[in-house]
DNA sequence: CGATGTTCATAGCTATCAGGTATCAATCCG
DNA sequence: CGGATTGATACCTGATAGCTATGAACATCG
């Protein structure tokens, strides 16, 4: 026969009240079991834990010493249901977390200041990454949530916008486009090479630039391609060309670049979060709750 | 119902081989109990831990983190069993031990020594004091063991002799017969004052010294009274007085005291240890194992 | 100094439940 | 589609936790 709990919970009780009569009543059986079951423990234990004398009861030496470590491992116990209950709350865990470098100037900060505020226990692993490799990590389980830009078409995972902003241009400051004051019209840059990047990586900002520029009247000459905005925005700065990109970059502050909205109603360019449609991490849950807006479970 | 280790044991093995067959057969129990006791366990704790998907099984978050807390429980409860037993065996616990300040001289440090090195786990706590004090120390339970001065006459108290020595004198460095080669005869101490410690705090000591002179053919000249034997040879020093002291209190080692054995034999003066003679603490057994020349246990 | 009360241990019984066997149901694989 | 695999279900059994009644040892008190 194993130690059990209940030798412990028995054992503590009976140390503590130092009479097994009130000490049974306290753990609301009768005196017999109780004395029979501190007996188990000593036999499993092979050591002599309580010296009764037929009037009075004292601990030995083995005794305290198994004392203290019986209620710590009771407190431990107690402990750890606690921690699986928060645990399947989405309180404490992980959460690996992909996201596009653009999602950095606008959604992803709020938002994770937020998250780290309402469950600070659990741990969020970052990973910038592009839109496609974030789809191929969520489905090989690398990560469990993305930011990324639409469209998500596997059927295995689960897409909602969460953000949709227009499009400025960048200028560079010396472009005789940028002292000009108030908003600008796009076709007055039919003749600047643009820089812009490979359409693979967000084909539907990619077509929302392409067909902003058609719809005033004219084709981009693309003159260069670059794979992260950031790096747009420096060859902006360094006069390679314009750009055409998400308003929240201007949050980048890039000196030597001017940004613009163009009279043209922009189309929108969206962001959104993609994840496992059957995925059930808690934590997952919980992040969901904060980032959508209405309630949106991940089997909603 | 509640929580028990069996209950971890079990999920720990069905975690680890994440196959509810192969942990049974580990175990050595069959599978549809087992699945109960899980099923038991996850209701216990109000939350789900293992996803099982009729082929598969997975831990939920919940389910690991439970699981390592699970771990250290059970290694917890482990480490208990093995420490009440060390402890059952005297090799972990306190000693609280009292001695008289000559044993410091003598007996305390080889003893001290040998037994930090066999039971290192054991913590002494040591408070020098007079032999009256201990012996009231020991019966109030406020030391376990005492070095002390013979006689020990109370009967829940028991004694053994473990060290004896013999007398010899200390002179100032300027007195006459400290400059003498070879041993000293007694009575030539007939007219020095004799510095001495209080009879009721060691009547066999102060009975020695008294009855050794008298066999010399004189009767001390108590000049001074001094409770402690280092305050006594510090009064040698200052050449109040000459003293018979305890050999080994040559090792004082103090300036401007010559120690000197007379050509008489010497009575022995001996010290002891006591301790409550239906004690059972298994420290002190440990502790007189050690101490004692053959094995004498306190009932013994 | 026996009477009484207190306290832990023992004896015998009961009821609960851990664990066994047999089988089902769902899923996977060839 | 048939066999194999695997967890769940149904039902039964045996071990044992816990109950009541009682005993034995010891302390206290009239």
């Amino acid at each position: 026969m194993n130690i059990e709990l209940r030798h412990l919970r028995y054992f503590v009780a009976v140390a503590e009240e130092l009479h097994f009569g009130r000490a049974a009543q306290r753990l609301h059986i009768s005196q017999p079991p109780l004395s029979m079951q501190i007996r188990a423990l000593e036999e499993n234990l092979g050591v002599q834990l309580l010296e009764r004398t037929q009037r009075r009861v004292a601990l030995t030496q083995a005794g305290s010493a198994f004392l203290g470590e019986a209620r710590q491992i009771l407190a431990r116990t107690e402990q750890a249901t606690l921690l699986a209950r928060r645990a399947s709350r989405g309180e404490v865990g992980n959460l690996a977390v992909g996201f596009v470098s653009t999602a950095d100037y606008n959604v992803l900060p709020p938002l994770l200041r937020e998250f780290r505020q309402r469950v600070p226990a659990v741990h969020l692993a970052l990973h910038e990454s592009t839109t496609d490799r974030q789809l191929a990590d969520l489905i090989d389980g690398r990560i469990d949530v993305g930011f990324v830009l639409p469209p998500v078409e596997d059927a295995r995972l689960a897409y909602r916008t969460i953000h949709r902003e227009t499009l400025v241009v960048a200028l560079p400051a010396r472009h005789p486009l940028a002292r000009q004051r108030g908003k600008l019209r796009l076709a007055a840059l039919a003749e600047s090479p643009f820089i812009l990047f490979p359409r693979p990586l967000a084909p539907s900002l990619y077509d929302a630039v392409v067909s902003y520029c058609s719809a005033a009247g004219f084709s981009p000459h693309i003159e260069q391609e670059a794979v992260q905005m950031q790096t747009i925005v420096s060859l902006v700065s360094a006069e390679i060309g314009v750009a055409l990109i998400p308003a929240s970059l201007r949050h980048l502050g890039r000196t030597g670049v001017v940004y613009k909205a163009p009279v043209e109603p922009s189309p929108f360019t969206e962001i959104g979060l993609a994840w496992r449609r059957d995925d059930a991490l808690a934590t997952l849950q919980v992040f969901l709750e904060i980032a959508l807006p209405a309630g949106h479970g991940a089997a909603t």
